[in-house]
DNA sequence: TACGCAAAACTAGTCAACAAGTTCGCAGGA
DNA sequence: TCCTGCGAACTTGTTGACTAGTTTTGCGTA
């Protein structure tokens, strides 16, 4: 590898330079190569281009990438941490299965992290710039239509802003964090999901809520919106056996 | 290193095998040597043995655990990941400072989970022997009395116990990974910290709310609790400049 | 004495080879 | 046909050398 001349970054299939923000306070930026297969991997894991249960080996890996076992080991501890794989030692390293135990876990988690957030936007009240934005985002979805990748990435900014909005965006990088699991059932249940414009109903009674400083109505408004997420999730071990 | 036996682990000061419970639903379980380094570090740097700022070189952390340089390396890149300390590439890793902003939102996450884990105990109940158990804490706490460090693990088995008496286990993993952030602080102000009689009182008043099935009366409680952190925080930056 | 530059002594990042363990398949016998 | 056991082909774990970058040190010069 030493010798030739390195191909740079591999053939993967989606290797956008796609940054879910690390969640630690300090810098901590992990080496670009590292951060490239981690990236390109917690992708494919997430849009289920790489299916629940699928082997994935360090050699293979650091063929595909191009660099030595080394920086492909790094990548799999990170997505270790994340809980999207599993590694057995000797034995290999396999893509997480899904877990109800886990999508339930996450799903109560961040409702407890976005009602305490929206709560706190309602008592302390948005600046007129925050408020703007949030706005602009609604119309945003409703313009994203067909297109559900955008409208995800919409989505997350949206509820991103309370977060930053109270100048707490580190909450919003623990929710992210939860949120990948049932961000891949998502995938997974894409045509059968609630109409687009349920959510945006939803997401803008949240911000009424905000904006009227009413935190009881935003609660209830939170909670309205990840309940959506139960009615999801009920039929699919029975729909997708192979998955869980 | 490969030519003379092999001295096990090193003569770290604290090598005690703590385990802080992966927070990831999957096994996942870290090699053994990757993991006792992993858990040796942490505990100097929660117990404040390796002050913030201090340089971390994995060359010297692998000559004094008595592995090369990957164990080590992978090591730092769990303790990266929990935000304990910061690598800055081709500079050097260094204990990460005390941060007010990531401690306040350490506090907040942790009063928004527990809140929302103690209301639903006090909703669904809980079981005779979980009651029992919590009850037996208390005493315990009691008695511990003057040794902080066993009070502490009580502190966190009594916490942690609402949160398993609830099926969500996994949420206390969640709270103990940002609860780190004010163990080092409550380390550094052991003597100044809340007589442990009214923790234990504010303890009890958690409890009783839950076996009342007062949900309302739960949140009080643990907003009482919570609150004690913030008395501890206010004057730290001052008296330790130097950490944060 | 004070300044500037160059070399040496660090750092983490990468790599390829080796070690130890697990799994799978095939050959041979009952 | 079925069971047993051996071996080959995997897997991750560990190692030490090498690379590229940064910081520090100390010497030579003004």
């Amino acid at each position: 590898m030493a010798s030739s001349p390195p191909p740079a970054l591999g053939p993967a299939p989606g290797t956008a330079p796609t940054s879910p923000s690390r969640p630690g306070v300090l810098g901590s930026s992990p080496p670009p190569t590292t951060r490239a297969i981690y990236a390109a991997l917690r992708r494919e894991i997430v849009t289920l281009a790489l299916m629940p249960g699928t082997k994935l080996s360090e050699n293979e890996l650091s063929l595909r990438f191009g660099t030595s076992r080394g920086p492909v080991r790094e990548a799999l501890i990170r997505l270790g941490e994340d809980g999207l794989i599993e590694v057995l030692p000797q034995r290999g390293s396999f893509v997480g299965r899904l877990s109800l135990p886990a999508i339930e876990r996450a799903r109560f988690v961040r409702e407890a992290l976005e009602i305490a957030v929206v709560r706190r936007a309602a008592e302390l009240g948005l600046s007129p710039g925050q408020g703007r934005r949030a706005e602009a985002s609604l119309d945003a979805q409703g313009e994203a239509g067909i297109d559900a990748e955008h409208f995800i990435d919409l989505d997350d900014a949206f509820h991103a802003g309370f977060a930053e909005g109270i100048g707490l965006g580190g909450v919003w990088a623990i929710i992210e964090r939860e949120k990948t699991q049932f961000d891949r059932i998502r995938f997974l249940s894409l045509p059968a999901a609630t109409p687009i414009d349920v959510l945006i109903d939803q997401h803008r009674a949240i911000l009424r809520a905000v904006l009227d400083r009413d935190p009881a109505a935003g609660e209830r408004a939170v909670r309205d919106h990840m309940a959506e997420v139960l009615k999801i999730v009920s039929d699919l071990p029975t729909r997708h056996p192979d998955l869980f």
